[in-house]
DNA sequence: GCTTTTCATTGACCTGGGTTAAGAAATCAA
DNA sequence: TTGATTTCTTAACCCAGGTCAATGAAAAGC
């Protein structure tokens, strides 16, 4: 039941129904214009439109109290959102920019996962208000939507019908990480390698090899032989 | 919504409120009284009461409705709960034995997970209703409760407020299979046996090395030396 | 009981990833 | 543009785990 709307804070202020509206919120936001142009370059577009339809349609009235509900935030590159022991106090839904989440092991970096556009994150600490094992970080500069458990009691409050979404959502996460762990287990780093050659090529082109390593649980000199050894 | 309902259908036949109604049943469905040993052994009573009580408190009539709901079923060792390519109509819950889910790839077995007594397995072809790609397998000789998508429709017509509790469980096997995935990330195969040994000694000892070995991503050799050096 | 099959261990050798260190390439800042 | 910093690649060597094969030990079948 908590997390059920717990993932739902994920969903509170996604809804901008206009690019125009992002338009107006950068140009009072941020100074780099770097951002404006990925967001045009995207053609981003009602993003939450686009991720709720997987499991809902919406009525105009929902949708506007959806973007009533708006708290967007925006981070430099290498802001942390979350660090190792502390309580995460909101959860995110990303509009535009790349966030990883990875643990501090003996000093070095293990990657567990890559968030980027119409994802939302939804750390453990958040829902087990316990401290953190693992940070999140913005690997770009990042447009968020921030949800509190406040704001996601309000928003079920005004949209009690949004409630079965949450465990919907939370069978998508279930899922996923599953299908995470099996591969895992099932597949050489070679071979996660090309899977992730496949399934999201656009990642090792906004995100450094070095954190592709250690995402694919090894060290970036062997991720370089391993490319030199497909390149031939 | 689906797997709100689905996870409780590994609820539905569960409530044994006597040692003598499993006895009796035993005595009817088992030839090998191995099992009756271990069920006393174990000092095995009310597996269901232990299971909710995590969740809920039931009242004494829900505990009689969900008694009467029972579907209970003994597998010799061995028994395949559920093949690859197969879709899943079934889900379980575990009332005494070991099963399996593993992957069949290269044509060797790789464990992705052991279920023993009051676990839940809820397969992803059950939600997905898509083809099985791994096996489920008594280690075993087994007592399973059996839920199907009517029983467990049923069961949520005559206990609505069963339906909060789908998404607290959901909740957990998502936080578990989290864990499971970051500490793979984390560990090497050694301090993964390490951690076994302290997480769940019992394992070791009611299967075979060769499955823990596939389940900490190793060979069975390796395991064996991993044990030598450890014992040095 | 005996036989057969399954499981665990050991040894010799191989291989892919880790480690260290150096240099090249790309990115960033001024 | 230039210099500094970050990221990527390469090479040499090491080591844990994989592979193959042989041997025991323990279970399972009959």
């Amino acid at each position: 039941m908590t997390t059920m709307i717990y993932t739902l804070v994920a969903l509170k202020g996604i809804l901008i129904r206009k690019i125009f509206a992002i338009k107006r919120y950068i140009s009072t936001h941020i100074t780099s214009y770097h951002t404006l142009d990925k967001l045009a370059r995207h053609n981003m577009k009602d993003p939450i439109v686009n991720f709720l339809s997987k499991y809902i349609e919406l009525t105009n009235e929902e949708i506007d109290i959806l973007s009533n509900q708006n708290f967007i935030q925006s981070y430099k590159k290498g802001t942390i959102l979350l660090s190792e022991g502390q309580i995460a106090k909101e959860c995110y839904f990303i509009l535009q920019g790349c966030v990883s989440s990875y643990y501090l092991v003996n000093g070095d970096i293990k990657i567990t996962d890559f968030f980027t556009e119409q994802q939302p994150i939804t750390p453990v600490s958040y829902t087990t208000k316990k401290p953190s094992e693992y940070f999140l970080e913005c690997l770009e500069d990042c447009i968020i939507s921030i949800g509190t458990p406040e704001s996601s009691a309000e928003l079920l409050r005004k949209l009690p019908r949004l409630a079965a979404l949450g465990s919907h959502i939370m069978e998508d996460q279930l899922a996923n990480q599953r299908m995470k762990y099996d591969e895992f287990i099932k597949l050489t780093p070679e071979e996660r390698y090309q899977n992730l050659q496949k399934t999201s090529p656009d990642l090792l082109n906004r995100v450094p090899q070095y954190l592709i390593a250690s995402y694919l649980g090894i060290k970036p000199e062997s991720l370089s032989r391993i490319r030199k050894r497909l390149y031939n």
